[in-house]
DNA sequence: GTTTAAATTGAAATCCATTTTCAATTAGAC
DNA sequence: GTCTAATTGAAAATGGATTTCAATTTAAAC
């Protein structure tokens, strides 16, 4: 999805539940956008703090609780005791690799595993509604 | 693996590691072991308290430490910012289904799913160490 | 443009699981 | 038994997430 598209599925979201649109708010949307993936709330807090002095921790952080609740961002654990943020600007679904020697993020899909995960999950007679997959490895960068 | 084996893993790890058996762990992993999986700290604390008064909070958690450390215990995050503890009682390794709805884990393994993990991170030139999935959704007892 | 009610902001406080501190105790080698 | 190092547990510290609340800002109504 496009930013320009994003920005507007955000101005619907707040209008639709009655809320506002603010400064601080198209700032935090804006630097989100042109900031990598797999961003920490301090994270985003400290590159918006470069250029704009004036916002605060809590607003960036309940701001990436709306990007959630709207759909424009989806939240990540990857077990460092962070929530990680990362906009869900494309169609498909994609999963993790994490190199557990420097930290690198890689994303990636496969459709096999998904149907898999379909399969097993209605063995148990569960209905996905989500999922999360992570593998925890060695990057090639690292393993030389 | 049987409940005396593990037993005697943990001794032979404190030992080797020039650390004391004590009372406290003794109790600490007979409580881990009788209990189901999937606890957090807690939760055994909790447990340990009936019994004994007089077990730590601080002692628990170092001791949940120790046997992931020494290999007869997993860490797991669900998400719920706490941890959780289950024993790798067990040869193979498994996944798990969490039900949105009530909270139920119930435990699966698909050795299909696990080997495309690896060649999935073969073609990104990783090599897995250790790997996480979660299937979230809803459980039959809770979707009727 | 002005008024007004409600939402928002941000600094500080609070929450809560985890982790550390430290004085008292205990294990285990000698 | 003696001695040294590890362990314990109550309490404090840590750190990210979340809430509080008075001041400010938004945007709808006038």
């Amino acid at each position: 999805m496009s930013k320009a598209k994003t920005r507007i599925q955000f101005k619907d979201f707040l209008r639709t539940q009655g809320l506002k649109s603010t400064h601080q708010r198209e700032l935090i949307l804006n630097e989100f956008l042109r900031a990598g993936s797999h961003l920490s709330t301090e994270d985003l807090y400290l590159r918006l703090r470069k250029g704009n002095p004036r916002i605060g921790y809590a607003t960036v952080h309940r701001t990436l609780k709306l990007f959630a609740e709207c759909g424009i961002a989806e939240q990540r654990y990857f077990g460092d005791g962070q929530a990680r943020y990362e906009a869900s600007d494309r169609d498909e679904h994609h999963d993790h690799l994490i190199c557990v020697v420097c930290g690198k993020i890689v994303e990636f899909e496969d459709p096999r595993i998904e149907e898999l995960q379909v399969e097993v999950a209605g063995v148990h007679g569960f209905s996905i509604e989500r999922h999360r997959l992570e593998l925890y490895g060695c990057c090639p960068d690292c393993s030389t």
